[in-house]
RNA sequence: GGGCGCGUAGCUCAGUGGAAGAGCACUCGCCUUACAAGCGAGGGGUCGCAGGUUCGAAACCUGCCGCGCCCA
C-alpha cells in the first residue's frame, strides 16, 4: 500500500467515524462547570451581558418549550462570552404556590391527612423538605441541555433574600397606597381554594344551557335568560337597560323571585345588552362580577348562596348540593312550577377555569388583597413606548400595550400556606400595620399576621431585581442591571413580563429591568398542532437529548425559531440535526487525517489559490450574515446560513476542491491545509453558541487548545472578501454540475471515467481550473482516438465534448437538450418582452435595465449552442 | 363581540417591488478511501380568490373566502 507522506499525519487525533453525542455530553459539561467557565465576575471590566432565567416551577420538569426557551438563551450568552462580555446567564426556580401546595398536599393525602392535620408550621416545614428532596429536577435537566447558567448564583423565589426584596417592595406600595384591601369579586377555585388573579384563569367556549325563567305572575311578569340558573337563589334584583322600551313600566316595580318567595326590584341598568336574551338579566351580585357592579350603582345587597367549595348552603332543598347538582334540581324546580319559557341545550360560551386545574372558576365575593396597578402599568406601558425596552419582534407590542393600557387591580392573595406571607398584622382594636423587612412585628395579646400568602407572580414579578441582590445595592445589581435582554415566550408577555416591568421600574426608580424583550413562540409538531397530552404527539427533550444528541434537539429547536414564531419540530428534523452533527464531524475528520492546521497567520493572498481565496471570501459574507441574524434575534436564519456554508460550500464542494491540491502536495497543499484548518476554526465558533457539544469536541481536536467557549467570535475581514474568486468558482460549479446532469441523465456510473474536451474555459475566466473540473466531474483527457459523441453546452459559453464509446442514450439527450432550449427560449422571450416595453425601459432603473440586457445576451449565446447540440445528434 | 396574525412545493416554513426558495418527503443512479447519519442528479408551485396601484406585484391597497391565536 502506497501512501503519500502528506495524506497521512500519524500525530493528528483520529476521530471516530461517527459522533457519539453521549460519550461526550457529560464529560464536557463537567469540565465547563470545574473550569469555572460560567462563571461571572461583577468585578470585572469587561462590559456587562447578562440575563436572567425566567424561572420554572420548582415542581417542573424541562419539557421542550424549556428547551427552546434555554437554547436562545444560552446561545445568546456563549455568543456575548465569546465576544468579550463579562455574561451572566442567572438560574433559579421560583415556588408556585399553588403547584406545589397540591403536590405536596396530595402526598399527605395519600397518608390520609390534610394539611390541616399538620398545621401550618409544621406544612410549610413539609413543603421544603420535599423541595430539598425531589423539587428542583429540572435543574438536572438543565445540564443535559448544556445550559452555561452561572449555579453560583442560583436563586429561588422563597430565598431569604428574596423574600426580603417581596416584603421590602410590598411595604413600599403599602406605603404609598399602591397595596390595598378590599371586598370584591375575584376569581375563586372551589378545587383549589384560593382566590386567582385573572391572568390565572383560562377560558374556553364550553357547552352549556340557556335558560330562560319567568319571575313574577301576571302582567308584570319579566323573563330573564340565565346559564347559571343556580345562581338565581342569590338575586336580588332584575334589570333591564334604561332605553328599553318593554320593561320601562316595569322599572321602580318589584316581582317575586320564584322558589324562595323573596320580593326583588326591577332596576334600570345601562350595563344590559337589550339584545341579549329576552333583554332582562338577573342580577346576583354576590356570584357574578358585572352583577356585583350594578349591585353597587343601586344599593343592593350581597346575597351569598354557596361556600368556598361551591356548595348551595341556602334553601331547604338544594343546601348541601354542588353548584353543579344544584343547577339542574333548581331548573326542575322551576320547570314544575312552570316557570321554564325557553332551553337551549347546548348553549356554547365562554367559561373560566383555573389555570392550574382546569375546574371551573367560580365568581365569589371576598375579602382580598390588590395591587393598584394604575401608575406601575402606565410606567411599563412607557418605557417600551419611548423605547427604553425593545419588544423583539416589534409586532408584538401592539399585544402588550393592549394588555399594560387596559390593566385591572391585581388581586395579590392566594389562601394559600406555601409562598411569602402577606406582612401585615392585625391588633385587637382593628389596628392594620404593614411591616417592613427590618421592623419587628407588633407582640402582644390579640395580635395576628394576615393568613394569607402573596401570588407567586408577585415574587417572580421582582426576579431580575431580587437575583441580583435588591434591595440591597450589590456589586451584582451594579454591574449587571438593568439585564440584557429577556427570553421567554409570547405568551406570557403579560403574565410576567408585564410584572417585572412594573415592579423593576417601580423599585429601581424607573430603571428598566431589561433592554430587550425577545419573544419565541410555542413548540408545535410537525403539523403545526399544539401539543398535548390527549394528542400524543408531545416531545420528551430528554428523550431527543438520549437518542440524538443535546445539540440536534438544540439545533432543531433554533433552525424553527423565527421571531414570534411558533416553531414547528419533529423527530425527523431532529434525526436531519443530528445528521448535520455527523457531518461537522466527518470534515473535521478528514481535515485532521489531511494535516489542517492552525498554527501560525494564514498565508498572504498572494500565495493562496483561487479555491482558497473563494472560500475564506465565502467565511466573511457568513460571518457579517451570522453576525446580523444574531443581532436580531433571527436564529432560525442563524443555523440555516451556518448550516449551508457547512454542508454545502464547506463539505460539497471546498473539501472535495481541495482533494487533488492536497493529494499533490508541496507548497499550494502546505497553504491549503492552513486555511482549511482556518475555516474549520471559524466555523466551529459560529456554531457553538447553538451546538456547545460537538463544537466543543472538534475545536480542541483540531486546535490542541483548551476551550472554544473561550475561543473570540469571529469577526468578518473585509479585505478577505473575493469577488473575482467567488465568481470563479461559481462558474466551475455550473461546470461540474452541468457535466454531472449530463452523466446522470446517460445513466453513466458516478465511477466511470469518460474522455472529453472542454473549449471556452479561458474565456470564462476559470482556464486554470481545467484539472479540478477533470476530477469533479471525472473526466478523463482526450485522446488522439477521441471522437465527440454528446456536447455539454454550459450557460457562460463553456463547452464540453464527451466521448461516451458510442453508448449515448440519443433520446435521453435529445429530451435534456430540448428542455435545456425551451428554457433559454423562455428566458429571452421573457427579457425581449421587457425590452420591447418603452415604458419598462424608461422608468425602470438602470441597473436592472442593464441586467435584462445581459440576460438576454446570455440566453441568446445558450440558444445557438444548444441548438447546435441538437443538430449534430444522430438522427 | 373586540383585537392581532396567517394562507407560497406533499408537510413545515423563509422570501416585503426587479429571474419563485430551503429543510424534510418523493424519483433515479451510486458503498467515488471524511461521512450510507453519506454522495450525485432530478421532478414538483396560475404564491387562497377577485379587483386595484405600478413599466413591473408572492410582496403595496380594497373586498371576499378559509384558518389560527389573544382578549371580553
Amino acid at each position: 500500500m502506497t501512501q503519500t507522506p502528506q495524506t497521512r499525519h500519524d500525530a493528528a487525533p483520529t476521530l471516530p467515524a461517527q459522533y457519539q453525542p453521549g460519550e461526550v455530553e457529560q464529560r464536557r459539561y463537567e469540565q465547563w462547570v470545574s473550569a469555572g467557565y460560567f462563571r461571572a465576575d461583577a468585578s470585572s471590566d469587561r462590559p456587562p451581558f447578562s440575563i436572567v432565567i425566567p424561572p420554572p416551577n420548582v415542581t417542573g420538569s424541562l419539557h421542550v418549550g424549556h428547551a427552546l426557551d434555554h437554547t436562545i438563551q444560552d446561545s445568546l450568552i456563549r455568543r456575548k462570552r465569546m465576544q468579550g462580555f463579562e455574561a451572566l446567564w442567572l438560574p433559579g426556580m421560583d415556588h408556585a404556590g399553588i403547584a406545589t401546595q397540591n403536590v405536596v398536599e396530595r402526598q399527605l393525602a395519600a397518608q390520609g391527612l390534610s394539611r390541616h392535620d399538620l398545621g401550618r408550621d409544621k406544612f410549610v416545614e413539609r413543603v421544603w423538605q420535599w423541595k430539598a428532596e425531589s423539587g428542583g429536577a429540572i435543574l438536572g435537566q438543565m445540564r443535559r441541555l448544556g445550559d452555561s447558567v452561572d449555579w453560583d448564583r442560583e436563586r429561588f423565589t422563597m430565598d431569604e433574600g428574596l423574600s426580603r426584596a417581596v416584603q421590602t417592595v410590598f411595604k413600599r406600595l403599602y406605603d404609598e397606597g399602591l397595596i390595598y384591601q378590599a371586598e370584591r369579586i375575584i376569581n375563586w377555585c372551589p378545587r383549589c381554594l384560593t382566590a386567582l388573579s385573572d391572568i390565572e384563569v383560562e377560558h374556553s367556549d364550553d357547552e352549556g344551557e340557556l335558560v330562560s325563567i319567568r319571575y313574577g305572575d301576571g302582567p308584570n311578569a319579566i323573563v330573564v335568560a340565565t346559564t347559571r340558573a343556580e345562581t338565581m337563589l342569590g338575586d336580588t334584583a332584575v334589570a333591564v337597560h334604561p332605553d328599553d322600551e318593554r320593561y320601562a313600566h316595569l322599572v321602580g316595580t318589584e316581582v317575586e323571585l320564584p322558589l324562595t318567595g323573596r320580593r326583588i326590584p326591577i332596576v334600570a341598568d345601562a350595563h344590559v345588552d337589550p339584545a341579549f336574551g329576552t333583554g332582562a338579566v338577573k342580577v346576583t351580585p354576590a356570584h357574578d362580577p358585572n352583577d356585583f357592579e350594578i349591585g353597587q350603582r343601586h344599593g343592593l345587597p350581597n346575597l351569598a348562596v354557596m361556600d368556598e367549595r361551591g356548595v348551595i348552603t341556602v334553601h331547604g332543598p338544594f343546601e348541601g348540593l354542588d353548584r353543579f347538582e344544584a343547577r339542574p334540581a333548581i331548573v326542575d324546580a322551576l320547570r314544575e312550577q312552570g316557570r321554564i319559557v325557553a332551553e337551549k341545550r347546548p348553549y356554547v360560551h365562554a367559561v373560566g377555569h383555573c389555570s392550574r386545574c382546569k375546574t371551573t372558576v367560580e365568581p365569589r365575593l371576598s375579602m382580598q388583597w390588590f395591587v393598584n396597578t394604575g401608575p406601575l402599568a402606565k410606567a411599563a406601558g412607557d418605557a417600551v413606548r419611548d423605547g427604553r425596552v425593545k419588544i423583539e419582534p416589534a409586532e408584538l407590542a401592539k399585544r402588550y400595550f393592549a394588555w399594560v393600557d387596559n390593566m385591572h387591580d391585581w388581586c395579590i392573595s392566594r389562601q394559600l400556606w406555601w409562598g411569602h406571607r402577606i406582612p401585615v398584622w392585625y391588633g385587637p382594636n382593628g389596628e392594620v400595620v404593614c411591616v417592613g423587612p427590618d421592623e419587628a412585628p407588633p407582640s402582644g395579646e390579640g395580635w395576628r399576621q394576615d393568613e394569607d400568602v402573596l401570588d407567586t407572580w408577585f415574587s417572580s414579578g421582582l426576579w431580575p431585581i431580587s437575583t441580583l441582590g435588591w434591595p440591597e445595592s450589590t456589586p451584582d445589581l451594579a454591574k449587571f442591571y438593568p439585564t440584557s435582554v429577556l427570553v421567554t415566550g409570547y405568551d406570557i408577555l403579560f403574565f410576567w413580563v408585564a410584572r417585572m416591568m412594573m415592579f423593576g421600574l417601580y423599585a429601581m426608580d424607573g430603571k428598566q429591568p431589561f433592554n430587550v424583550v425577545a419573544l419565541h413562540g410555542m413548540v408545535r409538531d410537525q403539523y403545526g398542532k399544539k401539543m398535548s397530552k390527549s394528542f400524543g404527539n408531545v416531545v420528551d427533550p430528554l428523550d431527543w437529548i438520549e437518542r440524538f444528541g443535546a445539540d440536534a434537539t438544540r439545533f432543531t429547536l433554533a433552525r424553527g425559531a423565527n421571531p414570534g414564531s411558533d416553531v414547528p419540530v419533529s423527530e425527523e428534523w431532529c434525526q436531519g440535526s443530528r445528521n448535520f452533527c455527523n457531518k461537522l464531524w466527518n470534515a473535521t475528520r478528514f481535515a485532521l487525517m489531511n494535516g489542517a492546521t492552525v498554527a501560525g497567520e494564514l498565508p498572504d493572498v498572494t500565495e493562496l489559490s483561487t479555491v482558497d481565496r473563494w472560500i475564506l471570501s465565502r467565511l466573511q459574507h457568513v460571518i457579517a450574515e451570522v453576525d446580523e441574524q444574531f443581532e436580531a434575534y433571527e436564529f432560525a436564519k442563524v443555523c440555516d446560513t451556518l448550516y449551508h456554508f457547512a454542508w454545502d460550500d464547506v463539505c460539497d464542494w471546498y473539501v472535495e476542491l481541495t482533494k487533488p491540491t492536497l493529494a499533490a502536495g508541496g507548497p499550494a497543499a502546505e497553504a491549503t491545509r492552513r486555511v482549511l484548518g482556518h475555516v474549520l476554526d471559524n466555523l466551529l465558533r459560529l456554531l457553538h453558541p447553538v451546538i456547545p457539544f460537538v463544537t466543543e469536541e472538534l475545536w480542541t481536536a483540531l486546535t490542541q487548545d483548551e476551550t472554544v467557549m473561550r475561543a473570540a467570535w469571529p469577526s468578518a475581514d473585509g479585505g478577505l472578501v473575493d469577488d473575482a474568486a467567488e465568481a470563479e468558482v461559481g462558474m466551475l460549479q455550473r461546470v461540474v454540475t452541468e457535466v454531472r446532469r449530463f452523466r446522470s441523465d446517460q445513466g453513466l456510473k458516478p465511477g466511470q471515467r469518460v474522455t472529453a474536451r472542454l473549449a471556452g474555459l479561458a474565456d470564462a475566466g476559470i482556464g486554470a481550473h481545467e484539472p479540478l473540473i477533470r476530477s469533479l466531474a471525472r473526466l478523463d483527457q482526450a485522446g488522439d482516438e477521441f471522437s465527440a459523441t454528446a456536447t455539454v453546452a454550459v450557460a457562460g459559453g463553456v463547452t464540453v465534448e464527451l466521448d461516451t464509446r458510442g453508448t449515448i442514450d440519443v433520446a435521453a439527450e435529445r429530451a435534456r437538450l430540448e428542455k435545456d432550449r425551451a428554457a433559454a427560449l423562455r428566458e429571452a422571450e421573457q427579457c425581449r418582452g421587457k425590452l420591447g416595453n418603452a415604458a419598462f425601459v424608461e422608468k425602470a432603473p438602470e441597473a436592472v435595465v442593464a441586467k435584462i440586457q445581459t440576460r438576454l445576451q446570455a440566453a441568446e449565446a445558450d440558444l445557438v449552442r444548444i441548438s447546435a447540440a441538437l443538430e449534430a445528434l444522430p438522427a
